[in-house]
This record gives structure tokens, sequence and C-alpha cells, in this order.
DNA sequence: TTGACAAGTCACTATGCGGTGACTTAACAT
DNA sequence: ATGTTAAGTCACCGCATAGTGACTTGTCAA
């Protein structure tokens, strides 16, 4: 049994509650001022506590970083994206399925700016954490997509790649600007107007799978 | 008159040789190691030249990028894009324009690593440079794509912004990962897939249009 | 030839970083 | 109560950065 000295609601100590303020920092500097202001000093500044602890709890800013990966919820799986679906999945077609899986990871990439903070950091740098990161994501999409590699004529990998590379290139271009192509990054209409677009995208490679009278390429 | 005295084929004492020098340091830098190693002793370095001399000729680091910005050709302009053309565009329908405009718009990006570091710069921070570059580009885009505005039932903007947003994340995201989706994004042939993708879309847009039988969207 | 000015060099400050060793002191078991 | 363990503090190192002042020396014009 044990009694916590506080002050104010902060313990003194108790190494269980310093760990968790120290990825706690890492977050809160992560979402503000994204990975390349992101160090042993800052982290411990952030946090309140002595940067010699970092190095006592974690080993360092990679193993902390491997910590911090893994406490948090970086990707949207599958049931999360299904979520979003108004009706059960039964009731619909394999293109209003396919859409709503499309739509469905810009929402979640949207709704996650530590996400977004990590994937303009794998632009940059390359390393032992952000490979572990882009193989699971690889994995996931995988996974994710093969449901629709029936379309015959239509390259479904190119295709969706570019869909949601389009999305993922202008949720994170919307930190630094507002109008791109003159769309409004930031707001929701305009996000709609983007939705409709790859909805159309979809659409369209579905129709040309029941429409079979186009030629096939090499 | 003047005679260059000179030590292999470096002149010893000439203002704008240096200046050309530490310029072309710039360049370097940023296409070997991003912006984030971009700094003044760093360019010192590269260009073998005391960094007293940057700030006697440029005044300082965001005076030197902007210096830099001014000489270069970051961004391809219409023209270049239309080089592509294999027949004259006179030739060529509206459709087979767009799809050249687009695939145009990748290879050219492709063509510029230095363009490709700076839009990364331009994820992550903003500032006068970014912001002034990021205007350029939105006036010449805005331009590029108002031939294409008849299209009544598509949102041109939309579909455009989707498909160069894809092309620009596919593009910057190859400098740190292999493969994307399945993509490998430094082979020539799935580039091909990705182009194939995009003049996909493009050709369906333009279906759209001349297959008015389709319900208009509120 | 010489004098002036600018091109280029060097030394220095202040500041930040990542990382480490030695210390104090709070918390807990006995 | 007391000793031990570990949580937390502090001072320091080596290195890099941005920026500045004072210096030397090459170049050109008179």
């Amino acid at each position: 049994m044990r009694l916590w000295v506080c002050t104010g609601d902060r313990v003194q100590r108790n190494r269980e509650q310093t760990r968790a303020g120290i990825l706690d920092a890492v977050g809160h500097l992560l979402a503000r001022s994204g990975f390349n202001k992101l160090g042993i000093n800052a982290i411990a500044r952030e946090a309140g506590v002595d940067k010699v602890l970092i190095y006592r709890y974690f080993g360092g800013l990679p193993e902390l970083l491997k910590a911090f990966a893994e406490e948090t919820d970086f990707w949207p799986d599958f049931p999360e994206l299904m979520r979003e679906a108004k009706q059960p999945l039964g009731q619909m077609t394999e293109a209003e399925r396919a859409k709503l899986l499309v739509t469905a990871f810009g929402r979640a990439l949207r709704r996650r700016p530590l996400t977004q903070e990590i994937m303009r950091w794998e632009l940059l740098e390359r390393n032992e954490l952000t490979d572990a990161m882009a193989r699971h994501r690889e994995g996931q999409s995988i996974k994710l997509f093969q449901t629709f590699e029936g379309l015959e004529d239509v390259d479904v990998r190119a295709l969706a790649s570019l869909l949601a590379a389009g999305q993922t290139y202008l949720i994170l271009r919307s930190k630094t600007v507002d109008v791109y192509n003159g769309l409004f990054l930031n707001a929701e209409e305009d996000w709609a107007r983007i939705e409709r677009a790859a909805s159309f995208v979809v659409d369209a490679a579905f129709a040309k799978k029941s429409a079979p009278n186009k030629p096939k390429k090499g």
C-alpha cells in the first residue's frame, strides 16, 4: 500500500507518472512544432523534468520515440474506417464500399494531427522508426485494397494510390497554406468537394468494369 | 580591362564569382541534405568561403535564399509542360491536352529535385519565402486549369487538385521510401502506371461531359 | 609605385544541443 | 527510527551553430 504525497496535482516522485509526463510532452511538442524542433532538451523542458530521466527511463531519443509510437493510435484500422458507414456493409455495393473506404481514409487522417506530423517527417528523413511505421501502413493498405483487385480493366493499385496520396498531400499541405489550386484546404465545404471528386473516380473505375466494351491495355 | 589571376580554375578574389559560388553551394546542399541541414556554416563550408562573406553579400540566410530562389527555375511553365506533346496542340482533343498537362506536370516535378526539396520544406514551415513561392505556383495553376472549366458535371478544380496532389505526394515520398501501396516509386514502369491512372481519371471526366445522361449533383 | 578600398581571414562571443558523472533527497521496507 | 534504493538535481563536457569586430592582403586606379 502506498500513499502519494502531492504538490498541486503532481506527484513528487513517481517513475510511472514522470514517464507518462515525458511521453505526453513528446505528443504536445510534436503537435505544436513538428519533428525538427523535437530534441532531448526541448522534451525535458516541456515535461518539466530533467533530461537525465529521459536517458534513464528510455535510453535515448530513438527509444523514446519508439515507446511513444507504440502508445498511440497513429493509423486508422479497417473497423474505424468502416464505422463511417451510414448503412450495414452488407447492403452496400462494392463501389459504395470503395468510396466509403477512400473518403473515410481522408477523414481519419484529418482527425490525426500527430500522424500528419509524422508523415511530414517521413518525407524528410528515413530511419528505423519511420521505416517501421511505413511498413505497418504498407501492410494495412495492401490488405485494404486487395478486396477490389477484381476490377479487370482498371489498375486499382495505381488509382487507389493516387487518391490516397492526393488526399494525403492536401491534408499535409493544409497546415502551412490556406489555398491550393483554388481550393480552401481548411474549409469543410471544399473538403466535401474533394471527397466528391474522389468518389467520382471510384465510380468511374467501377463503371468501366460493368461496361467491358473498352479495349484492354497490354 | 582586367586579367584574372587564377589558382587552379578558381579566381582568387572576385566578388561576383564568390557570390555565384555561394549560390551554387546552396543548390548543392539543398539537393543533398534538404532544408533542415541548411545553415550559414554549412553553406560557407560547402562553398569553401568564409561565412562572413555571406553576411556581407546577402545580409543573412533569408536574403540568400531569396536570391537563390530568384535565380532558379523552380516551377515548370506552360510552354515547358506542352513541350512533351508528340503532336501539334491544335490536332489534340481537349481530353488529350488535359492528360498531357497532368502527366507532364508529374514528369516536370520528377525532373526537379530542388523543387521537391522546397515543397518538402513548405510542408513544415511557413515563412515569407515559402509563401511567395506558393503564391507564384497558385497563380500558374489557376491559369493552367481554367481552360477546362467548361466541364459542367465535373468539379475540375477538385479533380485536378487530387491528381496533382497525388502525383506530388508520391514524388516527394519517393525520396524516403521505395514502395507505396504496392507501387515502386523509383521504377519507371510504375510511374507509367500512375500516369495511366491519372489519364484514366481525365478521360472519365471528359466522358461524363459528353454523356450528359447522368444525374447532376446539387 | 603607391595608396585606397574591398575581398578575404581569423578570432571571438553567445547560445544551443546531446550526453554524462556526481550529488541530494524522497520514498519505502525492515 | 533507520538504512537502502532509486527518483530527481546540478554542474559540467565537447561540439555545433549564428553572428560580429578586427585584421591582413590582393586588386585596381591614380
